[in-house]
DNA sequence: TTAGGTGCAAAACCTTTGCCATCCC
DNA sequence: GGGATGGCAAAGGTTTTGCACCTAA
């Protein structure tokens, strides 16, 4: 298993060669120049067999995924990784971080989204 | 506009019943028990609607997206609302966190997700 | 009366999968 | 040779959209 192929060693390149941290079509589009004829299925599976070997990750990011909430104010989530629930955070939520990334970083910080894992209550 | 509809006021229902976080397919599934040829359309144009009138909200959740990365260490990002890129973050990461939160509220954490948002130094 | 909402189905996306050919080890 | 991989296309799952009909104000 884990042979060397073309595909693969184009893949880790494009992605290589970004920190714009891309999808699957974005490295799809880049490696085609390469290899035009190569398939999107290839990507996926080769992106699949790179993050299991650990070579690169898939990133965990913040985003709207169709989840609803009638509870409107600001708070965080726990996220169980067994039985997938998601759970409100009763702790406050921390308004400063915005303004101490903004100094750190020059990023103009509006915003953050956190949420934790681990186990629940439940399936500790 | 924003008319008053059995289907809307159903919806919401559901929503305010629960505090499971769910996806229009669970709330779909719920209200049709009330309105059994109730669409899924319908489910989404007025979670849409709900959501602009800010009855509800549609949660930010950490999750792979299919955005990859050969950075593999463990970092936070920011994305620009503007431009949409998203940029890693040189700040460090605090693993403290995860110990304070199992701490305070009961679930044992293990990991968690930050990530910040705003404008960034091109589009600021 | 009429703008906005509904149901239905099709379309649009994105990701995975099955199949068979092909390529390395 | 034979298991792993690739190309292709079809299937799956989720969300959006076009259209004709309906309904609340």
């Amino acid at each position: 298993m884990d042979k060397k192929t073309r595909q693969k060693e184009a893949i880790l390149r494009a992605l290589k060669s970004t920190n714009s941290h891309p999808t699957a079509d974005w490295i799809f589009t880049e490696v085609r120049k390469e290899i035009p004829n190569i398939s999107l299925g290839t990507v996926y599976r080769n992106l699949k067999l790179l993050k299991e070997k650990g070579d690169i990750v898939e990133l965990d990011l913040c985003s709207n995924l169709s989840r609803f909430d009638s509870y409107t104010e600001d708070h965080y989530h726990f996220r169980c990784e067994n039985c997938h629930n998601i759970f409100d955070l009763d702790i406050p939520v921390d308004h400063d971080v915005n303004k101490r990334v903004t100094a750190d970083t020059g990023y103009k910080v509006t915003g953050h989204c956190l949420e934790f894992r681990g186990l629940c209550k439940e399936c500790y």
